[in-house]
DNA sequence: CTGAAAGCGCTTACAG
DNA sequence: CTGAAAGCGCTTACAG
């Protein structure tokens, strides 16, 4: 009895007969430098054995794990399956493991660790979910020489790999879309001041000038279902007939809270989301949303930090619901 | 010029003109075996150099690493966030860093191939989250001796480690709250036959007959949304007051459903939804479930596979909401 | 096509 | 408190 230990390319060589150096060549699938019948034998074997191979060994010696290491922070908001789907499938294809590093609910100590785990794990490529970094983590990165981009957030400089959605962009083709039916005073509501937030910020604040609007007060947030709840007093406040959520979160919130103190969505109110995520289908009425392809967020994010060809901005989509009203 | 080399704890001994064993020992913090001098010189320098461990060497000398692997799938509910909480916050109490290994949906190959990972890696132990495992998954664990433990899941054995919610009291509790208010004609919905399924399946079941009541068919599902949607009719066609469905997601799907086909709920149609996720607050009517401690679920499994004391079954509770009536 | 040997960057008895 | 040395399990020139 005793201890059965986990059996290495020695035990195969020794009962195989042929040294560790051809089981290596075999096992790493190195086509050419070994004959069929070796092959044979030694993979019947490892199998018999239940071989197993040993990565720390093999990260060792070739100073490169092949795995994209994912830092995705417990956002309120809800998109990251979508994200995480494209970058599973993406570095599928290129050959890349991926191993998910949890940076807590933007905790920067969290975060802060994440990244040098996968620093220490000589990781092909690190990507950055929805994070916003802060000056260390940036200098921790750029210090490492292992190549990291970041996710759905665009920090304004081309020097950092990023893909996501044209935050800027969104929230003008929002805002814009809210005017074209016939409201004028419309809102942004549940946003921080952040990189993608003063993006949508700007956006916002640009199709409302374009527009000859006057600007009511930005509602802060963040982004969660709890900041529209909350925040729905202050949009009744403001008497505006239009709001663009920052979140589906913020505008699930914002309803409820409609609900609630009988606003009536969207004859009083009407909402815009930004995200469509599935909690637009589940609300009643269901959202409105510019939605985004999270999806193609990560799959993109992926050939980027790999050196591929790479969108920078991936497009969006007005996904038209029930909970936008024209106005006249 | 040149490229630059990532220092090692060689680079560290030379400048510091110790030898690397030293530095070794300064750097895994052997409290006891080093001089105030030293490890203050030894960490300066590191410092300096910009040093970051190689976990790869680490992991093949000690033959283990400190890590406990998460394998989740894309389910279509959504939980997962409150279990990685849970997961996260007791691991890193026990020093345990954790990486999460992505399943897909469902994925036979992709389930595998994460546990084939897992092991590669010589992770301190898996955690598997609401995965079913085929009978190749069961194998290759058992014959890892690596403990591994089921969260969510409990595959009705003892012999395998699990933490999940009691499902069969869970759906008992859910019936007889209903039958308490007065139904009778009460369906499951959206449910499949695997571990979990079946357990809720035998608790409906075994309420019903214990308080004498004809049970419909069992109304199967993937637990999804989609398949909340599309269920409805058949809900209708059974003539039932009430319903349970398997998940927050099903829930949601029927309540959709039941809005566009002028089904008021809960006047017309009460539901108990399966999970308590922020879900049930998002829809209108709220829902009411029965609730389930997902963080508590997470952070005993992690006591499980790290072989400390952890509860099998993790309480439920009752969560009311707008979506059950009273009925005479 | 195959083997002997060096080496990846650490840790840890062992000896002092 | 410190150092020399062996070793973890692989890969990969190099030589044949």
């Amino acid at each position: 009895m005793g201890i059965v230990m986990k059996p290495t390319i020695k035990d195969i060589a020794a009962e195989s007969g042929v040294s560790i150096a051809t089981v290596s060549r075999v096992l790493a699938n190195k086509t050419g430098s070994y004959s069929e019948k070796t092959a044979a034998k030694i993979l019947k074997i490892a199998k018999e054995l239940g071989y197993r191979k040993n990565s720390a060994a093999v990260d060792l010696v070739k100073k490169r794990s092949n795995v994209i290491a994912l830092i995705i922070n417990a956002t309120p908001t809800n998109f990251s399956t979508q994200i995480i789907d494209g970058i599973q499938q993406r570095a599928g294809e290129l050959g890349q493991g991926v191993i998910i590093l949890y940076a807590g609910d933007r905790d920067n100590t969290l975060q802060h660790q994440a990244i040098i785990t996968a620093l220490e794990r000589s990781v092909s490529g690190i990507l950055l979910a929805a994070i916003e970094p802060d000056a260390e983590d940036l200098t921790l990165l750029k210090a490492s020489r292992i190549p990291f981009c970041f996710v759905s957030l665009y920090l304004g400089t081309a020097d950092i790999l990023a893909v996501s959605s044209d935050n800027r962009d969104l929230a003008y083709q929002a805002t814009q879309y809210l005017i074209d039916r016939g409201h004028s005073r419309i809102s942004l509501v549940g946003i921080d001041n952040y990189h993608t937030g003063s993006q949508r910020q700007a956006g916002y604040r640009d199709a409302m000038a374009a527009n000859r609007l006057a600007t009511p007060a930005i509602l802060p947030g963040d982004y969660s279902f709890a900041a529209g709840e909350r925040l729905l007093q202050q949009v009744q406040a403001q008497h505006v007939t239009a709001v663009i959520a920052a979140s589906d979160m913020v505008a699930a919130g914002l309803l409820t809270a409609a609900h609630q103190r009988g606003v009536r969505v969207p004859e009083d109110l009407s909402i815009m989301s930004i995200d469509g995520t599935i909690i637009c289908q589940i609300t009643t009425p269901a959202l409105t949303s510019m939605t985004q392809d999270f999806y193609r967020i990560g799959s993109q994010s992926v050939n980027k930090v790999m050196g591929q060809p790479a969108e920078d901005f991936v497009p969006v989509e007005i996904t038209e619901r029930a909970s936008v009203a024209r106005v006249h």
